[in-house]
RNA sequence: GGCCCGUUCGUCUAGGGGUUAGGACAGGAGAUUUUCAUUCUUCAAACACGGGUUCGAUUCCCGUACGGGCUACCA
């Protein structure tokens, strides 16, 4: 590629990014990163009404959190195309509309909300296009001086673009091919609002060009429209300078039809944020991956494989790997369903590759808001212990509080799974056991099922009351290894705790 | 409805004119483990359908079905 490389993620702070955003936002970054280009976040907003309180912020927080930060744009420090929030751009946008009414491609319409409204009842399919605009009240239909009077008069109006009749509009979508459609099919789309704003297309095409964006990533939701945009460069007369297409394919929903929504996550029991979110006029929370006990390196690794595959049988790649290897001939161009399962899958393996210190580091907060202030040292041995067994980071303080906290009262039911022990066992004499335990968890083992065989116990019966002693379940990590990590005397604490309580 | 895009195991996918169609998740079985989890072994599981083209099609073309998207002065 002879000129930088610069692509932009371009969401519209109308509420959460969900997880589809979060993946094209995270394909654009691999994309820019391969190839050592620009990576920018610019904030389309040019739909007031729609603004949402916060969602700027949450965006920029969610790039944050994933480890994709753009490095020009909102809050991402200023390139050379200073502002990246289309409303502070806004008087940028009405020249390149003049320009275009100039030249013919575009045109004023006056024509009141009521009135389209009317002919929308009319006729549900109606469309401003080549053939209906003669009907509409526009720069097209009236007189220059009806214009000129309009234009100055304070009537509200927009700016439409002229298409042709019957012309087939071709691009080349990077990830689909040669696609066309003909603007037949198109309509007179709005281009500067009524209140003075672009509409998308308008400001897209603009701040792509403005912006020398190189290469447009983003859903597959605009390729209808990308022929409109198509158009708009070459009226523009910046065709040779066009970006290059690559429209995503959709995430859909786990189960059923349709594309991933918003609702889907905590009807479903799993988050579509990647961070929490509380809307600010409900206040109804929505679940998010980092509060689930996510690593974000995790959820980078399975979303990237969404849709693309760099092919061979490995699944788990750093960020690093990831840009190397991405392209954009690897994605995949069918929706894809999000499945929830592999989602804990690949967090499950991230964090038993986490290195002990790391772990415990991360888990730190949890634990000691849950049962005050843990020792790093052994915390960093809890973790070594339950490393393997975590799905989310949170489960050390929802599944293992017993490693840092004494059963106080154990269940009756499960104690009566193990209440046979009381007359067969004589407490003092094992309690006497486990002060002789060394540092190997072989050894512990084995005095303990010798001490079985020579008091006609059964190793089993025995191993399953220590278990519940010390963890209050049937389950859970080797026996010995606890006692080492608890130590001898909280062990035997909580054996005659237990013990008492038959 | 119209237009556009798509369709390989339940899910994510690899592959691609001649393959026992590969991997992963989930599921089943087994081994290891005092338990659970991990780990290991193993099993089951797919080219939507119908026509072409071709010696040969899952792969290329056309149609159908199904799925998705778009069809706003929303993005």
């Amino acid at each position: 590629m002879s000129e930088k490389v610069r692509v932009r993620f371009a969401p519209s702070p109308t509420g959460p990014l969900h997880i589809g955003g979060v993946r094209t936002a995270l394909y654009n970054y691999l994309f820019a990163k391969k190839y050592n280009g620009d990576f920018i976040l610019r904030v389309e907003d040019t739909d007031q009404n729609r603004m949402v309180e916060g969602a700027e912020q949450y965006i920029v927080d969610c790039l944050k959190w994933l480890g994709i930060e753009p490095n020009e744009g909102v809050s991402f420090g200023d390139g050379s195309y200073t502002p990246y929030r289309q409303s502070e751009r806004k008087n940028s946008y009405r020249q390149y509309a003049e320009k275009l009414v100039e030249a013919g491609h575009a045109y004023y319409a006056f024509d009141s909300e009521a009135e389209l409204e009317q002919s929308k009842a009319a006729n549900p399919n109606a469309k401003y296009d080549a053939e209906t605009r003669e009907h509409f009240k526009n720069s097209l239909t009236l007189n220059k001086d009806e214009v000129t009077d309009l234009l100055k008069s304070d009537a509200h109006y927009v700016i439409r673009i002229k298409l042709r009749a019957n012309e087939d509009v071709k691009f080349y979508d990077e990830i689909r091919g040669w696609v066309t459609v003909n603007t037949s099919q198109m309509d007179d789309k709005v281009l500067l609002k009524s209140d003075g704003m672009p509409t998308y297309h308008l400001a897209n095409v603009c701040d792509d060009y403005v912006m020398k964006i190189t290469h447009v990533i983003r859903g597959e939701e605009w390729l209808p429209s990308a022929p409109l945009h198509v158009l708009l460069y070459r009226y523009s007369g910046w065709e040779n300078e066009m970006p290059k297409f690559a429209h995503l394919p959709l995430l859909l929903k786990p189960e059923g039809n349709g594309k991933l929504s918003k609702r889907d996550g905590d009807r479903l029991g799993f988050p579509v944020f990647l961070l929490e979110w509380t809307d600010p006029k409900t206040n109804e929370v929505s679940s998010g991956y980092k509060e689930k006990g996510y690593l974000p390196e995790a959820v980078l690794n399975m979303l990237a494989f969404l849709g693309w595959n760099p092919g061979g049988t490995q699944e788990i790649f750093s960020k690093e790997e990831l840009v190397d290897l991405f392209t954009i001939e690897h994605i995949h161009k069918a929706g894809a369903k999000f499945d929830f399962e592999k989602a804990k899958w690949f967090n499950a393996e991230y964090i038993k590759r986490l290195d002990d210190k790391v772990l415990a580091s991360l888990v730190k907060e949890d634990v000691e808001e849950k049962f005050g202030t843990v020792d790093t040292q052994y915390l960093c041995r809890a973790c070594r212990l339950v490393k393997e067994r975590l799905i989310f980071l949170n489960d050390i303080t929802s599944a293992y509080g017993y490693l840092f906290k004494t059963p106080a009262e154990y269940e009756e039911a499960i104690l009566f799974k193990v209440k046979n022990i009381k007359e067969i066992l004589i407490l003092d004499d094992f309690i006497q056991l486990i002060g002789t335990f060394y540092e190997k968890d072989e050894e512990i083992e084995n005095k303990i099922k010798e001490f079985a065989t020579t008091n006609a116990i059964k190793a089993g019966d025995l191993m399953k009351f220590i278990r519940v002693s010390l963890v209050g379940e049937f389950s859970g990590p080797a026996i010995p290894d606890l006692i080492l990590l608890l130590g001898k005397e909280e062990a035997a604490k909580r054996i005659r705790n237990c013990y008492d309580q038959i």
